[in-house]
RNA sequence: GGUGCCAUAGAUCAGUUGGUAGAGCAAAGGACUGAAAAUCCUUGUGUCCCUGGUUCGAUUCCCGGUGGCACCA
């Protein structure tokens, strides 16, 4: 008998929570979280982590278990996710239950992720301040010279990508791509994808008025605590931009144009109404690009709510 | 009731010296191999308010109507 890891999987406030738990009860099994966001433990009304009562009903790994400080990322998934797996299968569960919307965590679990060196944080701060600085063309230029496939399988007008890309060929002496051959890796376990999924309507019309509910559970005073943190990857995440874009505005730090620190474009930040319409559409805008994710991934059976 | 201004994309508006039109925003679609709630790319046909007139041709000019705003009564 092969074990068996259900993963249950959809956009943000869909539903995922509570279906995942009834699932759990269902198999006597923990819930493995997969979500770049609730890992962190200083992170918890602006992530829609699951409440008290829940977290004690079902045992969640992966809820508030690593910090802000350390730099998470899909790569460290993988590892320690497969990890916790194997060692619960052992333990004796047939069947486990993943549940989360961070697709790239996903698929670096059920796929995993070719055996690329890990991010540099001081290599990557240069190559960050230097796209700041020169823009984009420079470093795509340098791709183009220490890895020209790269350069032209990759989307270079994403400074991101760029910089990951020359960042491993800068810390390897070898091109990226040339990490890039490996198969899928196989997994031990048989897997099931569930997506759930609701009429765009009924999605957003949750969204927003999930975001109104983060106010009134005090979300300000929660992003208010992690301002020394502000500029860490960790706090890149919808819900806490927008509310650092307010307390900007307050401080007088953000000019009469709107340019300010982390959202520029979309003017100054006058009010906390207006940044709860800039979270609800940026949360929107979320939900359509996890669905967008999974819309190419013929393994997910999906299943409205 | 009178006078003036306005009526164009989902909303806000620009524009066409008469040859059927465009920005930013919103929205939609997409990409994704250690930042992924991140980052990046693509997409604008709309009775140009309605009727009639002038004209080869009207969203554009003219008459009238309707609606909105302002001022005067």
């Amino acid at each position: 008998m092969t074990n068996k890891l259900i993963i249950i999987l959809g956009p943000t406030a869909v539903g995922k929570t509570d279906y995942s738990i009834e699932t759990a009860l269902k198999y006597d099994s923990p819930i493995i979280s997969c979500d770049s966001r609730q890992i962190y433990k200083e992170m918890t009304i602006g992530t829609a982590v699951p409440s008290a009562e829940q977290l004690a009903a079902v045992q969640h790994y992966f809820i508030h278990s690593h910090t802000v400080t350390e730099l998470y990322t899909a790569g460290k998934y993988e590892l320690e996710a497969l990890e916790l797996i194997n060692r619960l299968f052992a333990e004796g569960h047939e069947t486990l239950v993943m549940a989360g919307g961070s697709g790239f965590y996903v698929d670096a679990l059920v796929n995993g992720l070719d055996d690329f060196p890990a991010a540099d944080l001081q290599l990557r701060d240069e190559l960050t301040r230097r796209l700041r600085e020169e823009g984009v063309e420079n470093l795509r230029m340098e791709l183009k010279a220490l890895d020209p496939e790269s350069y032209n399988t990759i989307d270079i007008a994403n400074g991101q990508r760029v910089i990951r890309a020359l960042e491993v060929c800068l810390m390897t002496g070898k091109p990226f791509s040339s990490f890039k051959t490996a198969p899928r890796k196989s997994r031990n376990f048989e897997i099931e994808k569930i997506g759930l999924t609701r009429p765009r309507e009924v999605l957003y019309d949750r969204i927003n008025r999930r975001v109104v509910q983060m106010v009134d559970d005090g979300l300000v005073d929660e992003v208010r605590s992690l301002t020394q943190y502000r500029d860490l990857a960790a706090l890149q995440t919808v819900g806490y931009k927008e509310i650092f874009d307010w307390f900007d505005y307050q401080d007088g730090l953000v000019s009469a144009e709107g340019f300010g620190p982390t959202t520029p474009g979309d003017g100054p930040v006058t009010s906390l109404d207006r940044a709860v319409e800039l979270i609800q559409r940026n949360t929107r805008r979320y939900a359509k690009r996890q669905l967008s994710y999974w819309g190419r991934d013929k393994d997910i059976r999906w299943m409205e709510i």
